[in-house]
DNA sequence: CTGCTTGCAAATTGTTTGCAACACC
DNA sequence: GGTGTTGCAAACAATTTGCAAGCAG
């Protein structure tokens, strides 16, 4: 079922060892993770694939659009292997973990007319910040 | 009218020429600049100032409250001078320039309790991507 | 052979920190 | 003279790039 796998070789990107633990790792439930996460998981199936390939072929798949890499605030950079579904994410504010969440009634936002200063719009992503449960009663001191 | 500097300094904040330079620049009417941006527009009104007193001077506003740190995708962080009244960002996939708007009929926007998975909900952020003006005519090959 | 891919190491970029010199009550 | 602030330079962290060697067709 690793879709993602076969639409890349038609697409005719070489499948290499390393790039098939990158993409195997990314559509794991492990959810938006880092390069250096990525790069973690994938030692432990391939121990020597090195970081520059992990980057490499992330930035490949951003490129075919299979990933997309988003920035919340931290000092890295996040990937999340689901761009074609249309969601937005839930940020722990504490220790970063990322959701993703499908709003109801969210789906038809739109800038007004007026408040678009001539841009040519096209994505809208929102972001809720909060605390998760781990975080919250790891606070209660 | 500078209603920052005054907050500043009945908070205890030593007004040094540096910090108020960095403080000018950030109520001027480029917003969203980066750290380095901003340490430019500083040294032309204060030429000995130095990268690593602006990179302080941000953190402490950011801590005070008097500045927002967002992350909008490029490398570098921006700073957001307007923590307080309620608006989202527009902002250019090319270049980067990034708008302030108030957009109607999304104020009561929120996450359902089924969505929240037990995090306590905090700020929303919404960024609208797309091509600015300047971007489109250039882009018109 | 030819060309794409890898991995090391070095370069880049953005940001932070250690510390000595300094300025201001 | 102590407290807080600056600025240089060095340290760091995340990411990218140059290049020689490897592998696949």
């Amino acid at each position: 079922m690793n879709t993602v796998l076969e639409r890349l070789r038609s697409r005719g990107w070489a499948l290499t060892p390393q790039r098939r633990v990158v993409a195997e790792v990314l559509s794991g439930d492990h959810i938006h993770l880092t390069a250096d996460d990525i790069h973690e998981l994938a030692v432990a199936r391939l121990p020597e694939i090195s970081r520059a390939t992990v980057y490499k072929t992330l930035n490949e798949l951003v490129a075919l659009g299979e990933v997309r890499s988003i920035a919340l605030g931290g000092r890295a950079k996040h990937y999340d292997p689901n761009p074609d579904t249309a969601h937005h994410h839930l940020v722990c504010d504490r220790c970063g973990r990322t959701l993703d969440v499908r709003p109801a009634g969210l789906e038809k936002i739109n800038l007004q007319r007026s408040q678009r200063h001539g841009y040519k719009l096209g994505r809208t992503e929102i972001v809720f910040r909060g605390i998760c449960p781990e975080c919250l009663t790891a606070e209660d001191k």
